[in-house]
DNA sequence: ATTTCATTTTGTCTTGGACAAACTTGGCAT
DNA sequence: ATGCCAAGTTTGTCCAAGACAAAATGAAAT
């Protein structure tokens, strides 16, 4: 690291509110760790409150980043800083998700070069060349994946991954915007449950779900269950489609979700969308699993096969 | 209060973590006023934890809400659900800035009668016939209160105030796409800071800097404050926009503004956008503090107006 | 190979005490 | 009346150390 960086940061010293935010790791949890695991142990000001130093704060943003991609507090806390970095080399090295490799690195790249408007454009012209099903799973679904691993091995900082978040979020808006129509089957209401706070999955559903025809109505993120219960009675939908993020655990995903199919109308159809739900072998009678966006399609094919049928 | 709806809402029990998510309480707030002011007083669980009723959050929620209109918590924690309904009328009963008063109770109507393609048209017409600036100033600024003070009420349920800032969200990314240019003056970044999840505050202050002609870069909700410092430097910002919602606390937003000043280049300005800074006294050097969208066009004169003086 | 059970691990909740920053109030001078 | 300062009160956040269940892990059995 540069000096003069280092020697910047060891001056300012901070409060345990405030690492709170900058961490996201809750004061009880950076006190039970100091009494288990004896790190970080913060000097104390004149109220004998904890004040973290700076080198502190960067560690446990290391730690932190460890354990996003998938590594236990009780093998990291104590790890020196040394120890940190090979854990990260580590899990950069894992196998890519990919096919073609070339082009996610060129947006990590674009990322790290600040080129947004190339960005936007790229993104734009590969969503004109493919179509929006294709788009959705050939490009976005891999890049998304590629700019998570390069937040995890460091190569990329959060706000360049927030970047790209927001071009996607506002490129799908648009392709939402322009492919809704309304009165058309099946009426489908998205959202996600408390706790769930990623957009970008009920977005990409909400995008398929619209150029495929189907009459979407979001109730954006964290809606309690029993109010996904009412909304769907209220609007008389045919499906509720919930979103689930691989950062969710998949027993208490699939608890969730059991409750909501016991308390939800029956004549409702419930699906669920994630990568989740690739990790879960149990099916739920009256409860769709969609692993992929690529599952949406030939889903809504069986809907509509199975009412008109009835209707015939 | 509707009866039906306060019936299903009396159903739930919830955590305190819950309540904590829900009324922007901290679990200590809850605690200490549960030990100076007896209330609330929760029940139970097998593991004596808290358990609060819907009936509490309720009363909770209507505190909150005496609380951002500045009335202080040792007058209102203790009393009665009319004394707190009798507070909130008074409080309401502040002039308004808006043009149409009958207009919000229409939307509110809307809203209960599940007529959400009125409520588009509806809100298209209006951005087209008011313009941008108008828009949100007039109507959008309005109607948000309305809503959120529908929802406080027991108007209307959540899953409607969903649907409501989704139809608004997707109309200012609209209005957003179409109004940006790039290689325009100022350069301006716009997030929020963690813990502040709103984001229609932040989406309205984009789209008044967009169609003013600004070049925005949105990173969209919950960036950490050393993340802002080192995305405002790496993308060459000239200003940074903060939004702020009611729900925060003034005191931590304050400090959280105070603490990210002091780190940022003091080359780049700091806007700081929120209903909140109504009930702020303190300014702070090299901070501006807009407690309404209408303060945004003039801020940007004057910062246009600084930098063509200076480069003359 | 998958399920079942026991054993760690880990985050969140508990109590009651303490303190300083922010706000209110009263007194005094302009 | 209006402005300002000091004393008093209110209020949110922090602390300690203990407890417990949900989640993760590893071992054993089907």
């Amino acid at each position: 690291m540069d000096k003069k960086v280092r020697e910047r940061r060891a001056e300012a010293a901070v409060s345990i509110a405030a690492v709170e935010r900058e961490t996201g790791l809750s004061k009880d949890t950076l006190r039970v760790w100091e009494r288990r695991y004896g790190f970080p142990t913060p000097a104390r000001d004149s109220k004998g409150e904890r004040v973290y130093s700076s080198a502190q704060l960067e560690r446990l943003r290391l730690i932190r980043r460890c354990m996003d991609g998938g590594l236990r507090p009780g093998k990291i806390v104590a790890a020196s800083l040394t120890e940190l970095q090979a854990q990260i080399k580590k899990l950069d090295g894992r196998p890519r998700l990919t096919a073609d490799a070339g082009l996610h690195n060129s947006i990590v790249d674009m990322l790290k070069a600040r080129q947004i408007a190339e960005i936007r454009d790229y993104l734009a012209h590969a969503l004109m060349r493919f179509g929006v099903q294709r788009f959705l799973l050939e490009v976005l679904t891999p890049l998304s994946a590629e700019v998570g691993r390069a937040w995890i091995s460091g190569e990329i900082e959060i706000h360049e991954e927030h970047v790209y978040s927001e071009q996607i979020h506002h490129l799908l808006r648009q392709v939402i915007a322009s492919a809704s129509l309304s009165r058309q089957t099946p009426r489908v209401m998205l959202t996600t449950l408390p706790g769930e706070a990623h957009q970008l999955g009920l977005l990409m559903a909400h995008a398929s779900l619209a150029v495929e025809g189907a009459d979407c109505l979001s109730l954006g993120v964290q809606t309690p269950a029993s109010d996904v219960v009412r909304a769907a009675s209220a609007h008389a939908v045919d499906i509720v489609g919930l979103s689930f993020s691989l950062a969710c655990q998949p027993r208490s995903a699939y608890a969730q979700l059991a409750d909501l199919r016991q308390r939800l109308d029956p004549r409702i159809e419930l699906w669920a969308g994630g990568a989740v739900w690739e990790r879960v072998r149990k099916t739920m009678p009256g409860t769709r699993l969609l692993a992929s966006v690529s599952d949406i399609p030939p889903a809504l094919a069986d809907w509509r096969q199975l009412h008109t049928a009835q209707a015939a």
